[in-house]
DNA sequence: ATAATTCGGAACTGATCGGTACCAAAAGGA
DNA sequence: TCCTTTTGGTACCGATCAGTTCCGAATTAT
């Protein structure tokens, strides 16, 4: 028919949210966005209609790529006891900061900007984050510690480790060290597990 | 000598800070800080020299009215456990946002957003978030249930009780509803009580 | 080869940003 | 009363924003 797009849709997308990721939504310009995917003004526009429309996608990637593979830790059997799941997540989040990753979450950053206020945008990640608690409620679940208590408990359990993890990502673009971040991570895991 | 100014400078800065607070520090516009101070640019720029000036004197006045106050409480001796000055300032961010202020923590918001890259800017979230730890540490160590805890346990303890606040706060922007923050809430203290 | 089609690239639009220059009005000191 | 000083207000500045338009170049189908 006529002349093939010259990049890779996919790898754009990619590239957009690691942008949108480091500078937020708002922050992120499009000569910003265009220099990090490495495609033009016209090309953008073809593809992704505009830059709102370009963040909805790429928020969908973020779930992809980030949130999806947290749950799947989160709800990993082979890690046995789920409390231990929980664990690795949050010294893996650690650790990013630790290798210099100071971006944060995504998500966290959009609900703090004003893309807040965008309903769409923050529907997604009130979804996103109902994802990650569903997947601290399945790892409580699998813990022995905890799997005699009820749905209820486990529920506000997970309502306060999504607060955690939420609080985490935010200190991280905050630039509190990692130690820090490490002691919390300490703290909230040994209160779980003498909680038995 | 000359003319006096006709505007108060001490409301002008709060009425700063409440533009500030709503919208965050590069969301807030001339125009939006003008039409909340009800002055002109010329008496803003006269009066705080630039926007980044008068969010910094802004972010002082901040802590006089709102971090202060939170370590004052947790720091009350007519609240004899400390353990319940710390469920008492959890509750009352919840109670906030019931009311409908969605708005946050001013600090919080600055430290996701791009004003967090501005090293006196994070300097000063650094101090205002550590004092809200010191306010933990003080309060746990007025608790009877951590009374024979050591200094160390008490700091690890103080930096995942900072973390669930900065969640609060950044979940509040995000639309979280106040029944969320307040399972949060009580799943956190009952770990602390049966901690014990 | 040629026609059809869609690309990449750049120039441009109107709006808004933070910040500055300038001025008339107002108030105090002499 | 007159002069000095600082105010409040407005017009303006260059820069940057997201988004549009237009055109030559490239590629495929015929």
């Amino acid at each position: 028919m006529a002349r093939p797009r010259e990049f890779n849709t996919e790898d754009a997308l990619t590239a957009a949210m690691h942008v949108f990721w480091e500078k937020g939504y708002e922050d992120a310009s499009l000569p910003d966005l265009l220099d990090g995917m490495a495609i033009t003004r016209g090309s953008l526009y073809k593809a992704f209609t505009d830059k709102r429309t370009l963040f909805l996608k790429v928020m969908t990637r973020y779930e992809q790529q980030a949130v999806i593979p947290a749950v799947g830790l989160l709800t990993d059997n082979a890690i046995p006891d789920g409390l231990d799941r929980i664990e690795a997540l949050f010294r893996s989040v650690v650790r990013t900061v630790r290798d210099g990753d100071t971006r944060g979450c995504l998500m966290c950053t959009a609900a703090a900007g004003p893309a807040s206020e965008d309903l769409e945008i923050s529907d997604i990640v009130q979804n996103l984050l109902d994802q990650m608690k569903a997947g601290f409620d399945a790892a409580l679940a699998a813990s022995g510690d905890f799997a005699s208590v009820t749905a209820e408990t486990r529920a506000l359990l997970s309502d306060m480790l999504v607060t955690h993890y939420v609080g985490m990502r935010t200190l991280t673009r905050a630039h509190t060290t990692a130690d820090q971040l490490d002691s919390g991570v300490t703290a909230i895991i040994a209160l779980l597990k003498a909680r038995a």
